[in-house]
DNA sequence: ACGCATTTGTTCGTATGTATT
DNA sequence: TAATACATACGAACAAATGCG
């Protein structure tokens, strides 16, 4: 029992992996100690403790705090860093993720020119307002039958540079359910007013940051309203995408549908 | 420097990183050691010196071997761990991927039934032939103009297990064109004949094996010859999934256009 | 059934390199 | 230049899973 010797005032009888760094059920109790350091690191940020693009602390002020290795800490980065949970700097610290940036832009629209350009697409809000969450949306997103949720519709748009840069075309209908509760507060003008990510907006006004998200597509024909909107024939094939996203401690916290227009665009993917 | 102490025979004056463990111009020369030992493990599998499916050395063997010590060749050991070429088991050792695998299996193919029932689909072979590579395959394939290539068309059918089992209905379409060299020997009946997963045939028979894969995917109207071999409708939306598969190298070995009928089944995608 | 050797998994400690401020 | 932070590399010890005699 190597580490009583040089840390006289630990917790004492214990074997370093059954130490209880962590007070209670927070962790699978019997789980590895960097699997322990690793939860109360997301402990910490589910709590606001450190935010978006703020620095966390450095690895031996952490280290120190729950009295375990540097190379502990480590580990439980590294795997919230491939995780993109956080983003390590050599030199400057380890920073929360944010939306903000611009590599973390692409991450959850897949959408890509076929040309390869990648200018950012226009939005066009149509249509923002609070409603009772239908049955459906209720149950993806963990509400009870009836609870407040947030519709959000909209249009992304490209300027169809091959032609006349002023011209834009529609190429993806976007319509997302959010929780009430924690997106109390949003409304048309404020959609309207923000510039940037929306997922960054979530992030600075609603304290609600996206992790992770689960997609499932398919090919269907245009419905009348929407071939309209997306300004193709009605029957038309369109990309429908089905998102539903996730924030710290897996919650669902976004249901969204896309329509896309994929005759000058494509979604790309990447299998490892 | 500390390691000349303690290790008298190695190559002298150089400093721990620079130390040269790679002979020459494999790895960009002045590259963290553990990223050397990674392209060595590359090098290793790309020459087939472990088979897929088989056990590489202990990691303290390597570490012997190429006189590093344990822990970098762990670290290079962990980064192609979560690149998926090298599967740890504990108490067992250090296995190479490989697409026998039922963990593997659905790795490459993300179709998935609605009703999440996931049962392995049937496939029905169309068509096997040589051919001189179309300009835009050999392009993508890295093939000089007019090469050889095969081309396979085949469909995946499944069970419409809510009405009758035994009924099959056509799912996804697929056209395959690989390097003529590689794949020298594939016919129709060597397809035929293999019982399970395509890409462990290529592992088996071609020593060709897939690390990672690229897919574009639109939604298009179904030509008429198409649309007749999956039984819709002429111009019923489908699915396109456009896929470029690499091997060890970062080489690119296989062209793949599918079809997918997403009537009754869904892409999945999860984005991190 | 038991114990032993092997192999990966976890944890610690230390030293040094490299990027940033 | 110095201090700070992450990155790399080494060594050691023990835990846990596996397979064999």
């Amino acid at each position: 029992m190597l580490d009583n010797a040089d840390m006289p005032e630990a917790d004492s009888p214990l074997s370093p992996v059954v130490r209880a760094v962590v007070p209670a059920a927070v962790a699978p109790a019997f789980s590895p100690l960097y699997q322990q350091i690793k939860a109360l690191l997301v402990q910490g940020l589910q709590a606001g403790e450190w935010q978006p693009g703020q620095v966390i602390p450095s690895e031996v002020e952490l280290a120190a705090r729950w009295r375990v290795s540097q190379g502990t800490v480590r580990k439980a980065i590294d795997e919230l860093a491939t995780e993109n949970m956080l983003v390590r700097r050599q030199g400057k610290g380890t920073f929360v993720a944010t939306h903000a940036e611009q590599e973390t832009r692409y991450r959850f629209l897949r959408l890509t020119a076929d040309d390869g350009s990648a200018p950012p697409l226009q939005r066009r809000l149509l249509e923002c307002r609070r409603m009772r969450a239908p049955a459906e949306v209720a149950q993806r997103l963990g509400l009870k039958a009836g609870e407040a949720a947030v519709q959000v519709r909209r249009l992304l748009l490209a300027s169809d540079g091959a032609r006349d840069a002023a011209r834009l075309r529609p190429v993806v209908l976007d319509d997302l359910w959010l929780p009430g509760t924690p997106f109390k507060g949003l409304t048309a003008e404020r959609l309207e007013a923000w510039r940037g990510p929306l997922y960054r907006l979530f992030e600075a006004e609603f304290a609600i940051h996206m992790i992770r998200a689960e997609e499932k597509l398919r090919a269907v024909a245009a419905p009348a309203e929407e071939a309209a909107l997306l300004e193709v024939a009605p029957g038309s094939p369109l990309l429908s995408v089905e998102r539903l996203s996730y924030t710290y401690g897996d919650r669902p916290v976004e249901l969204r549908r896309g329509l896309y227009d994929t005759q000058a665009h494509h979604y790309r993917n990447v299998l490892n």
